[in-house]
DNA sequence: GCCGCAGTGAACGTTTATGTTTATTATTGA
DNA sequence: TCAATAATAAACATAAACGTTCACTGCGGC
């Protein structure tokens, strides 16, 4: 049971802590008592609450890589690009759901949390950019285009068709629809019926 | 400045914190310290944290009335029905986010503050009900409307529109194309183009 | 073979919040 | 007016978690 060892099973302590718990409320009390490791110990290997969370994220993102952009960039039409982007992602927040809801909710309270989680929402802006374009509008239309996407890639909005009953196939295409739709509208106004 | 001016005081900062900080981070010393009244004081008037909750809650939503459903029951397009419903619910969400944001997020660890939320949970699955009906589809197509009305129904659906940059007029707009396109559509299979 | 470091075990003082107790001082209402 | 009630003020003991210190033990590499 040499010094490596030891390290990772705190990490590993560490990451079932922030995915149960999250981050905010996780002690350093009780990830040695969990990684069955003095205090003390803890302290040794992260000196401060920065490298515990870089240990978490690093340790953690091997296990549950962000899909690569690269699987739908060279896809031409929007709607199949959407698609294929949209499935990636959702598989992506279903594995990482209980880590990421986590780390969100904390975020904000948490600055270590924030710096960590940057290139993160690079990413997500990144890709929502990337499913903007081409969808042939532009104007006001395409700040619809722009508005549907973001809230077609956000995890709350994968958790709530999830909750709602539905498969990560049917929410990807219910989410399809909706971008779609507000691109193919040449401009509607709430008519009844 | 009598008792009842003290309750209301007690109150006031108490709600307050809950918005600020959340049910779970509101502590009994930060309350007083905010009233401008001793720990005890608190502790007299709200002997445990549920008559602290119960007091929370009824004093909250005085000033935050949900939407009367019979706004909209008795509107037989079911796409004016929704319309309606939710421009209402959106102007709640609008105006209670910060306090429901914050219980919302500790109601999953304070089963007393689940308890307070139950009725809330059962209005919501009422409206969504009412909104559910009516469409003229049945069978999965069904299964799917309540699905996006659910999700359309949800405050973090709201916020993510919101955060996206649609005034609730648009927001609603976009949740009813939602809705009314998984209603309209018999049976749509993703296909390209 | 032995030096050094990882880890243990136990203790330290500090902070924050908890819930309770006691005594004293307003307030106020019958 | 005066007795009951509200509120203050100050103290208790308790509990968790913090970060740090010290002495020890054992293992591994040089």
């Amino acid at each position: 049971m040499g010094m490596r060892d030891t390290r990772r099973r705190i990490v590993e302590a560490l990451v079932e802590l922030h995915e149960e718990v999250g981050p905010a409320a996780t002690t350093i009390t009780a990830i040695a008592e969990r990684a069955g490791v003095q205090r003390l110990t803890v302290y040794r290997h992260f000196p401060d609450d920065r490298a515990l969370l870089g240990a978490c994220s690093s340790h953690w993102q091997e296990d549950h890589p962000l899909p690569d952009p690269a699987t739908w960039t060279g896809i031409a039409d929007p709607r199949c690009r959407l698609e294929k982007a949209l499935r990636g992602l959702y598989d992506y927040f279903r594995d990482g759901a209980p880590m990421l809801e986590r780390i969100l909710q904390d975020e904000s309270e948490m600055p270590e949390v924030a710096e960590v989680m940057t290139p993160w929402w690079g990413y997500m802006r990144e890709v929502a950019a990337g499913l903007s374009a081409g969808w042939g509008v532009s104007g006001d239309a395409q700040r619809l285009v722009r508005s549907a996407v973001g809230h077609a890639l956000g995890i709350y909005t994968w958790r709530s068709l999830s909750d709602e009953g539905l498969s990560n196939q049917e929410a990807v295409e219910l989410m399809v629809g909706l971008v779609a739709d507000v691109a193919a509208e040449p401009r509607r106004v709430s008519s009844p019926e």
